[in-house]
DNA sequence: GTCTATAATAGGATAGAC
DNA sequence: GTCTATCCTATTATAGAC
């Protein structure tokens, strides 16, 4: 009986790399059992719910991956550190415009309504790190949301826009006018 | 022998509406069949490239659909007028958040890179209405090139996070701090 | 130009050996 | 825990009648 032979992390790392570059829809069975290396049966082993069971758990992986990050934010730097600090995390989670967003890729799928309430949490904990740190700056409960959801916003649309395009220029212009504006009192 | 019981336009507006639902991946032959009320071998018979050439002229269509759009732009109307215009134009196409992007939907696909070539066109043409309102209102070149980048960026991300979130306010907001910021001079 | 019927294949999922 | 083999359904695509 074979050892395991990679944690279920690691798995679950490469689950989200496939559903990030084929989408939830395109990642076939064949894609996932390739990319990770388990055939079929051994996904469903530690997936008895199928694609639907990979997907949920791969946000859950998602969330945990990103926390450590977000929880940095409470530390002693200054918001203007913590921002750069956080922008490039998120470019480096990116690919620096190089790779989607799993939430974008699951929210268009055919089981959306499955992920509805994960997908939900997860982008509101996204927007909570850019809220955070735009009521730190000294901006007011309303414009620190309004600011969160902009800049949330516009990092979805760089992507999308860079993967039309053909151009990562566009999410690189998009993250760095969010570095030097975010925070600002007439941003 | 049965008349056409549409119009080539009217059958790619059903098709494109299915894209923009499902997804290219998500939208299987028997729901476009179910869309068009065609049969499967009557959309082969329109279109014996299949999927791939229904969403090649689909994207097409929507790019006469938009010309008279963009084309308006050139009346005598001051920029502020045309802006409003325009934004209402987009709100309505889509319909106030709650339906998706077809060239999102394309760039996600799994053909993506059949679709690349119409994607980048269809997205500098939409950037390019942007730019041309803000040369009108009295912007540089650099910045009005980065107004209308931003701007679809805005709309795309605006899209994706109100359909993640389950909250259109998200892309109504966008569109409102566009319409009030995009043309300004310390926009 | 549209339909019914059918082929051919890919996809998701399971059984059972090791 | 992983594999090979298999099943079943959905999906893409075609043939041929009307």
């Amino acid at each position: 009986m074979p050892a395991p032979l990679m944690t279920r992390e690691e798995v679950l790392d490469r689950l989200m790399a496939a559903f990030r570059k084929h989408g939830y829809d395109g990642a076939s069975l064949a894609e996932l059992s390739k990319r990770t290396g388990l055939g079929k049966s051994s996904l469903y082993h530690h997936f008895p719910g199928g694609k639907e069971q990979m997907a949920v758990e791969v946000l859950a992986h998602l969330d945990r991956t990103l926390r450590p990050v977000f929880a940095s934010l409470s530390d002693g730097r200054p918001p203007d550190a913590k921002l750069a600090g956080l922008l490039d995390a998120v470019s480096a989670f990116y690919g620096d415009g190089k790779v989607a967003c799993l939430l974008e890729r699951l929210c268009a799928s055919a089981d959306r309504s499955r992920f509805a309430r994960p997908l939900r949490a997860s982008f509101a904990s996204f927007m909570g790190a850019f809220e955070q740190l735009c009521r730190e700056a000294g901006l007011p409960l309303a414009a620190a949301r309004a600011r969160a959801e902009s800049a949330v916003v516009r990092i979805e649309g760089g992507l999308v826009v860079s993967a039309g395009t053909g151009d990562t220029g566009v999410f690189q212009r998009t993250l760095r006018d969010l570095r030097e504006r975010l925070l600002r009192r007439d941003g």
